[in-house]
DNA sequence: TTATTACTGTACGATAGCGTTTAGTAAATG
DNA sequence: CATTTACTAAACGCTATCGTACAGTAATAA
């Protein structure tokens, strides 16, 4: 489902011969991707070294090598990846228009899915790791990903203000409040691995609850929205 | 100005002689785990080693085994060294009682100067490097980090609520609101090193419109806080 | 077929870091 | 004093991992 992205696949990194002499294996290079990241998502960054890379994909050293040319490659290559599915996923993230809230809920339900899956916070872990060194893919993935999910939050939200739905003044603080509000300190905690996932209804309930408060902070005039239980 | 914590410094990794000889030098076990500090800051856990420890520390590596027994046990120290500082820190967090406003104004900005600190956000980042392994570091830190904060939050919550200041039925899902309303996303960015730190300007805003939105959303009666401008 | 490139398997050199040992010095107690 | 413990300096063995080299096999284009 990831729509295939260059940037992640590799383009310079695939020895790219055009013509000549045998293709390049474009196989061999997804498995060794694909082993990169299960081997770095069981274990710390500390797994993933070449050789069991290599070993788990069912390749010889070399050949990682030859496609990624340099641990720090491989690397850069997984996060790339896992930035490229990130994005995906934010892109197929639900737009319904059946009334503000509910459009609002779902969004949130299915963005809070993804900001605790193992995946994402595997992707956070990884960033964390990297940061100092390497600064370029952190900013890279929380351009195109935190920022970019705030800022087109805002659009909604600055729609629903021009329909009058709402009064939101500023609407991507507005934005990055539901976010916050959304996130609360959940995240930090499953990234530092102190508390454990949570279940949907908790889920639900994280999520309805901030819309309401948001609703209820922007609400236009004297709040027609329902009460807040 | 650390209320000096014994799990930080680490009385079961000072060799304790009681009585006899030589007493151990607490000069040295401050200076080591400031050289570990300083070293894991400027670079990722991959500076923290012994070597680079020994010679920071100006001391010999015998000395740092001695203290600490093993890696593993001087970066233990360091978590908890971080760890014991930030919760003085958060205890240190101003409690004025000069109008709910203006008191969570206070400590919201006192927070946030903490969350986007060097200090913390180098804590954090070697959690998610740890977590995996270690688990029970990210917890401990989580539990009297995150989750106190939020319930010293919801406590104020709650007693505003009683006052009939404001109107959260659940006072925990509040404090916790408030948290993420303040951070939003910004955390997240400091952690993969995506965005810079924000000025005191920036924060000032941040802190103030959460204040506002928690008390639009939560007000008593049909609103009779300032409007959101 | 031949040239060219991809891939395998194994082996190698180099480096870095851990944790230990040894021999000796420094500081405290009895 | 003797004893005991803390500390230093240098060296050592060990393991892990990186990145490369080599010799051979597989696949494809000219």
């Amino acid at each position: 489902m990831p729509t295939s992205d260059a940037d992640a696949s590799g383009a310079p990194s695939v020895p790219r011969a055009a013509g000549r002499g045998r293709p390049p294996d474009p196989a061999k290079h997804a498995a060794i991707l694909d082993a990169a990241r299960r081997l770095f998502f069981s274990g710390s960054i500390q797994a993933l070294n070449i050789e069991a890379v290599a070993r788990a994909a069912g390749v010889s050293k070399v050949t990682v090598y030859s496609h990624f040319g340099d641990l720090q490659g491989l690397i850069r290559a997984v996060v790339l990846l896992q930035r490229s599915e990130m994005t995906a996923a934010l892109d197929d993230l639900p737009s319904g228009q059946l009334g503000l809230r509910q459009a609002l809920i779902d969004l949130g339900y299915a963005l809070m899915g993804f900001l605790t899956s193992d995946d994402y916070v595997a992707l956070q872990r990884m960033l964390a790791t990297l940061a100092g060194q390497e600064t370029w893919l952190g900013t890279l993935v929380y351009r195109d990903g935190a920022e970019a999910t705030r800022d087109r939050l805002a659009t909604r939200l600055a729609e629903a203000s021009a329909r009058g739905d709402l009064r939101a003044h500023d609407s991507r603080l507005a934005a990055e409040q539901l976010l916050g509000i959304w996130q609360g300190i959940q995240t930090t905690g499953l990234l530092s691995g102190g508390c454990p996932r949570p279940d949907a209804s908790e889920l639900r309930r994280r999520v309805e609850c901030g819309v309401d408060v948001l609703l209820r902070a922007y609400a236009p005039e004297a709040s027609p929205g329902r009460d807040l239980r």
